[in-house]
DNA sequence: ACCCACGACGTTATAACATATCAAGCGAAA
DNA sequence: TTTCGCTTGATATGTTATAACGTCGTGGGT
């Protein structure tokens, strides 16, 4: 599984999986995989894109299921603390992990003019970061690679 | 000049240096480098940490330069999109630019207790990062790489 | 059975970050 | 001098995130 995101897939089959999976790793680890954070990752699998809390927030409350910020910010905290789902920097949003199975550093293209994004991994640690930290003594305990720009159906719209 | 951020130097001549580059740079290229803009680049220079935009609007209100958020973040507009000053989207907040004579991939060291910034290049937009991108029909317009973790005073402050 | 500790959740309020919009000032170009 | 473009002033609002505190249910120790 590598870059997925812009091209085509059997997403309800995607789905289906990745929920099965942190339902699985949630029962291995004894993790409460409660309504509410299954709902939200089954939202944001959904989408398939960068969403922001708010916009989750919506569907939730429209659903019945909270219509409070901390209820989807915790769900959220949750499940990007288990590696369910990455945080967005750059756009201040969240979507789906796209292989939640291993630990990674994840690296993602972000579109925007849709907001789709694709997930990949990158080699890093090393290179000029990670030795300007052993020089200077800093301590790495997580890197955002985020990059910005056009994805192909929007290049090819507005080209 | 390199990862500077987690080492001595003098200060006074780094702050002067910066903005008379700054200001030729200006200069040079017909931009205005009013009051405003020229003291928020001072304000972020002297701190030499990421700061807030609320932060910085403290400090220019209650030295009467406008208090409004707009004034703010105008201002910073300006000097990111010139390049005088990069967003750390990890925190939303800014810092200036430590090599701004000329154009680069910045990447950041930042200290999560203290918001101390290291800047450093990154090499990068090739690596697997690039090949997703080409894979997928991508078009990279900007790179984002932030590592957060402990900087060498707050690591040892508490070991 | 009882108590209690813990984690999740409900709810209110507020903090922190950012932009839209319209009007006014001001210097340079025409 | 008129016009234009850019900067700024001012008000209002939108968006993202957390603090604080109470309640509830589950599960373990007594
Ligand atoms: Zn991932
Ligand atoms: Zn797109
Ligand atoms: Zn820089
Ligand atoms: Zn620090």
């Amino acid at each position: 599984m590598a870059t997925i995101g812009f091209r085509q897939h059997d997403h309800g089959q995607c789905i289906a999986t990745a929920l099965s999976q942190a339902e699985a790793k949630c029962a291995e680890q004894k993790l409460q995989f409660t309504p509410v954070r299954r709902r939200v990752l089954e939202i944001l699998l959904d989408k398939h894109r960068a969403m922001g809390a708010y916009d989750i927030l919506d569907i939730l409350s429209a659903e019945g299921m909270g219509s409070q910020p901390p209820v989807v910010y915790r769900a959220l905290d949750f499940l990007v603390q288990h590696g369910f789902v990455h945080r967005i920097e750059r756009l201040n949003a969240y979507t789906a992990c796209a292989h939640p199975t291993h630990d990674h550093v994840p690296a993602f293209l972000v579109c925007r003019e849709c907001k789709a994004v694709a997930e990949t991994e990158t080699e890093l640690t090393q290179g000029r970061l990670g030795s300007a930290a052993d020089k200077t003594g800093f301590r790495i305990e997580k890197i955002v690679v985020e990059a910005e720009g056009l994805c192909p159906a929007c290049a090819g719209a507005r080209p």
